[in-house]
DNA sequence: TTGTTATTGTATCATTATGGTACAATAGTA
DNA sequence: TACTATTGTACCATAATGATACAATAACAA
């Protein structure tokens, strides 16, 4: 069962926007102005200088892609982040930031890095992202100030996200990790160094299938194996070596209309439930 | 050639010291007790509620040692650390509070994961140790709000190192890994987080070296590894597998009063030299 | 000088894991 | 009913690893 696309982000496309809703479409952002200069008037509540940025991965079509936000009125695009609260451990930092991205509730959350570089943000074009997006913020604001950010990287089963912008950004959308466009900051060496934590981890920790739904096929877990690591696999190779685990379980047949031998479909065994 | 342990630390025996130099133990003492103070009195040159703590690891008569800072006047141990200066690089900082802990320069370190939980440190404890060391710090103090630290290790040849204690630690001393005491918050979590990376890194990145000085033999390498690693290796397989890394010069034989077969002596070339 | 001892370096065989090919089974189509 | 594309599995070749055997030898003792 194939959920339509458009429903899958929010506002997908703004032209749609724009035409069917134009007012709708402008309270909606006014909203969020206000929304962003409330959060933005008080910064004591969140630990400063410190953040969290999220390289969200998903599979779909045989693709890896990962989760962006677009700045409003701007072609920046990031990623989604966001910071802690005094009273807030990070790791629940990181999974209220993602569920508020994704409308996902336990995602599978990993730190892996942490940049910390003096020059790895840019005030400057900070300022002017938020004057674009119709934010007028004096330039001794804690936002513009130094950030050391934490990385984490979320597996998520593509189909149950339903992406939502956040008080900064115009929509979000998913790019194929081999199309990722230029980012904002040091964001795409984020990115890469995600993604060279998950190839890493893919073998170790039988990590992969939290990128696929319940069921699926052998072909489909060896797309992903090879769309992560990047290189082709031998199928039988694969399949034996899979098999060999005993961490799948044989389901059902799936016949879907081709001309060929119908696939066993699998699911994943987790230690717990062995 | 061996140098004298008690060089190795200092100072290294308080009993020692009050003995034989009272007065000149009491006024470094006050003295590093004006240095904290001047330190404590101003932090808005730091990174706020950020901190470093390093696991440093030494190789030392076939044990894996890991180098703890004892509090003044108090039986506590902990990890050596510092704060982040708001125009320093991460990295950089780390490596500034290795060089002074330890006196070596170009220190491997490797960032390994961040502790954000919100009750990892007791201020009240910290409180009484501050207290137990001399020093009347109020209560809304910097230094006592929530910390959120980033967990580096080191790995350093032990014979290269001369350890001092800082500001607040009354000496500093090796600990073999499995052998900790009890050390203040949460760094005997940090400690066995940073063993366990350190465990995972040993094979893919040939890091171990960093651990031996510039030349070893064959049974001091594998004593290395079974030490990190925490299980036997048999000795001829292990032999096989490094030298087919052609990673290793044999550089001559070790003549060492043992009634034997003399062992060669090996340099380890990194990528660069070869 | 010669034999003894503990350790080192290497050869060899057994076992397991992996790379690669072959082929039968089969769901849908012509 | 034959054909096609794909799947599941068997099989062989090669590589990596586990385990044993043994010669070489530095220091020591007789």
């Amino acid at each position: 069962m194939k959920i339509d696309e458009s429903l899958r982000k929010w506002p997908f496309d703004t032209s749609v926007l724009c035409k069917s809703s134009t007012f709708a479409g402008y309270s909606i952002i006014m909203e969020h102005l206000e929304e962003a200069a409330i959060f933005l008037s008080d910064g004591n509540h969140l630990l400063p200088q410190l953040s969290i940025d999220c390289v969200v991965f998903g599979f779909h079509e045989a693709q890896l892609k990962v989760l962006l936000l677009k700045f409003k009125n701007s072609e920046y695009w990031a990623l989604p982040g966001g910071f802690i609260e005094q009273e807030e451990d990070l790791d629940a930092a990181a999974q209220r930031i993602l569920q508020e991205r994704t409308g996902v509730k336990d995602i599978y959350l990993e730190q892996f890095h942490v940049f910390g570089k003096v020059g790895r943000s840019f005030p400057e074009m900070h300022k002017n992202l938020m004057k674009a997006s119709g934010l007028e913020i004096p330039d001794a604001h804690w936002i513009f100030k130094r950030f050391v950010t934490v990385g984490y990287f979320a597996l998520v089963d593509f189909s149950e996200v339903v992406a939502a912008p956040d008080l900064f950004s115009e929509y979000c959308d998913w790019f194929d990790i081999k199309a990722i466009p230029e980012l904002i900051f040091d964001h795409n060496e984020i990115v890469l160094k995600g993604l060279e934590t998950l190839q890493r981890s893919l073998d170790e920790k039988l990590v992969g299938f939290k990128l696929l739904p319940e069921t699926f096929t052998m072909g489909e877990l060896q797309a992903l194996y090879e769309t992560i690591l990047d290189r082709p696999l031998l199928r039988t190779n694969f399949q034996r070596k899979m098999l060999s685990l005993h961490i799948l379980e044989r389901v059902e047949k799936r016949y879907s209309g081709g001309a060929h031998k119908a696939p066993f479909l699998y699911r994943f065994l987790n230690e717990n439930s062995v």
